[in-house]
DNA sequence: TAACAATGTTACTGGTGATAACTTATGGCT
DNA sequence: AGCCATAAGTTATCACCAGTAACATTGTTA
């Protein structure tokens, strides 16, 4: 594969542009949040020309929506890493993961949620990332439904009352506006397990003190 | 008022600038988001130096606080107005009328809540009125654990759940997360009751038919 | 080798938040 | 009444930003 003799000398072509961009405003992004992503900052700090970025996004919106993006996927990832087998425990540990994601990665969340971005619609692949994000938890409380151990009430539902919680209770972490933040996960989990015991169908009341 | 012979004629001192700049932002930003507020466009439309806000505003943030605080004021006082004759019902109504609030302004709580503005600390008066705001539910919850409607677990933890899950259904809700977004008022009395079907205490547990 | 498409470049426009230095009206004090 | 400190405006200016247009360089392909 073509061992041209100066290889190194032309960095007309950087070559790797809209990776390293999309790494490098990601790394912005953690630490300063979306409001600090300049796309000119950007440019300069990889040594290229501010328009050469628009080669790749064709707008500064596009690139924070492509940011938002992995964000879903790795939440997903994460989401998809709890272990299913207890039907119960697996419902907890996915609110934990979820908010625990949101407090690892506050300014990620933001901007994955913060309505910023996303008019829903204009970023096909974003809406992807989130509804798949969004399917993992919808899977694990069918699955805990068709176990049993959820109410057979309407799945969209219970979904939303879920995934409504978690979601609320990230936001609120990452905001300050819960007392204790240290406290954070015993209170994550205080709070599921109080909507999961309304949620516990009639036939497996009894089972409730083998868990806790 | 008081008719001065030539009332209108000198207009070099604006005379109600700072409230006119904040109701037109609030305008602006209801119907366009914060993004699209700017200090200039604001002074050009009226009719006004630019530098002249900042005789009233310290910063541009400054002048977003301000429009966040009216935002947490106008949903505690949407709060504090609904019937709390029956604590059951209450609980209910206040979730309501909180994603109600938040469908109604969607910029402006985003504002409130995005985390673009509150640093938390950096701003007192906002973070007064947002306790304020908070304050009415927990009330509300307090009450109801009084009246022996609420299971006697930690009021903040009880508190965590209920703000949690409506203002994550809020924000899920005004991102448009949530299907069916016509049916919203049925969703989130749903949603919300599933949480307190789990927080009744034991004793009023045989009631649950009466309601629904 | 000639044409082409992709990717970069410089030059430029329009808009923004913010500050400095100056000007004018207001209101309290003597 | 007259004065003057100060509040509340003004113009001028800076630094930064997103985005566009026109041009230059490279790799590929006919």
């Amino acid at each position: 594969m073509a061992d041209s003799p100066t290889p190194l000398k032309t960095n007309y072509h950087h070559g790797d542009l809209p990776q390293q961009a999309h790494e490098l405003a990601l790394e912005v992004l953690r630490e300063h949040g979306d409001a600090a992503i300049s796309l000119r900052a950007l440019a300069k700090q990889i040594g290229v020309s501010a328009p050469a970025l628009y080669r790749h996004f064709i707008d500064r919106d596009s690139l924070l929506a492509e940011l938002a993006v992995t964000g879903f996927e790795a939440l997903r990832e994460r989401l998809l890493a709890v272990d299913q087998s207890n039907p119960r425990r697996a419902l907890i540990d996915i609110g934990l993961v979820y908010v625990s994601f949101a407090r690892d990665e506050p300014n990620l969340y933001r901007l994955m949620f913060g309505g910023r971005v996303l008019p829903k619609g204009i970023h096909p692949r974003l809406d992807i990332a989130g509804r798949g994000a969004f399917q993992v938890l919808e899977d694990t409380i069918a699955q805990a439904q068709a176990a049993g151990y959820v109410k057979p009430i309407s799945l969209s539902l219970m979904t939303a009352a879920a995934w409504s919680l978690v979601h609320g209770l990230s936001q609120l972490s990452i905001d300050g506006h819960l007392p204790s933040a240290k406290a954070e996960p015993h209170l994550t989990e205080g709070v599921v397990t109080l909507l999961l015991d309304g949620s516990i169908a009639e036939n497996k009341q009894h089972k409730k003190d083998t868990t806790s």
